[in-house]
DNA sequence: AACGAAGCCAACCGCTCGCAT
DNA sequence: GATGCGAGCGGTTGGCTTCGT
């Protein structure tokens, strides 16, 4: 059988907690720790609330440790950093950050810095459209090609400086990755018909073996044009006027596109936002993120086995919430 | 001064995983 | 092996504060 029952939930107070209450965990945890069992803590210092809310009530706001400062530059860009590269595992990102919770970061990022990144994103589009002397149509419409090119340039860019990145591993890919392959394929390949696939497509996707047995890749095949003309990998449809994406655009406006694409994504990342240190420091981030992660009990396997896939609310699908977030940015 | 909108953040909710029974 | 609790986590919400009109 099964433990005791966790508590009354019926007697148990919510809302905010008051200055006495506060005293009284704090008192009691200081004195005699949280022995390990959190949900017989409030009965034991006469507090009508929930263990789980006691425990909430410590870590994120009675720890000693905490800091109820506001987020420095440098935090800001290491948050950003492991955001984007490991999406919102907000108690990794914490844990890089000395006297910050979880909640913290969360609410810092939702409130803040997103924005802050979302501004410095559409005025970094907006004036390199300016320099670049294209039309508000012809820019709307090179952007509307569709967040996976952001997504597959993204990851490239992540892939030139960031070896570590889930971007450049493409077996992490399970959601995206075909789709993205044969469209990134034909990006750079615009006049290629037919070709044998690369070993991440053969493994990402089942549907580029023929029954012949032999892999092939035709990037303008029907599955492609239904994937695309559909509102592609669940991101909203890039413009209602011009309709799906179409392969038949011009090259040129996409590859104009691209390039101001790499190099925003570039400024944004690592001049503007995320690398004021350099490069190496921000690597560093990296690594001792990863070192967390294999020294506890996650290991990087989490992202090749199930990172995307595990549940709907998973980080992965919040990362690209973000990506439908700048997408719509643009479109707006 | 009054009101509504937007921003912010503490706290709650629901889920998963590991472990005890 | 099945069941159910505890801990931890990320997403969401409700209410307070600040700002703009």
């Amino acid at each position: 059988m099964g433990r005791t029952p966790c508590c009354d939930k019926a007697n148990v107070k919510k809302g905010p907690w008051s200055p006495e209450e506060d005293v009284k965990l704090k008192a009691y945890i200081e004195e005699h720790g949280t022995g390990g069992n959190w949900i017989a803590l409030p009965q034991k210092i006469g507090l009508k609330r929930c263990g789980k809310s006691c425990r909430l009530r410590w870590l994120n706001y009675l720890r000693p440790d905490i800091k109820h400062d506001g987020f420095s530059e440098e935090e800001d860009q290491i948050i950003c950093s492991l955001y984007i590269s490991i999406g919102s595992r907000w108690s990794i990102i914490a844990a890089q950050l000395p006297g910050r919770t979880d909640n913290d970061v969360k609410n810092y990022w939702n409130t803040r810095l997103k924005k802050k990144l979302f501004e410095k994103r559409r005025d970094s589009w907006q004036s390199r459209r300016l320099s670049n002397n294209m039309s508000p149509d012809a820019s709307s419409r090179a952007l509307s090609t569709s967040a996976l090119e952001r997504i597959q340039l993204h990851k490239q860019l992540q892939g030139l400086y960031e070896p570590f990145s889930f971007y450049n591993s493409p077996a992490l890919w399970p959601k995206f990755q075909p789709l993205g392959d044969k469209l990134f394929f034909h990006i750079q390949h615009p006049d290629a018909n037919t070709i044998a696939a690369t070993p991440v497509q053969q493994a990402s996707d089942a549907t580029m073996i023929e029954p012949s047995g032999q892999n092939v890749f035709n990037p303008m095949d029907a599955s492609i044009q239904e994937d695309l003309n559909s509102s592609t990998l669940g991101f909203p449809s890039p413009s209602s006027s011009h309709g799906a994406l179409s392969m038949e655009n011009s090259n040129s406006n996409f590859n104009a596109a691209a390039v101001g694409l790499q190099d925003e994504l570039h400024d944004l990342l690592y001049q503007e936002i995320g690398c004021s240190g350099g490069h190496e420091q921000q690597q560093q981030t990296k690594l001792d993120c990863f070192k967390d992660l294999n020294g506890g009990k996650e290991s990087m396997n989490w992202w090749a086995t199930d990172g995307f896939e595990k549940s709907s609310s998973g980080s992965w699908d919040s990362a690209s919430n973000l990506q439908a977030d700048l997408l719509q940015e643009y479109m707006g």
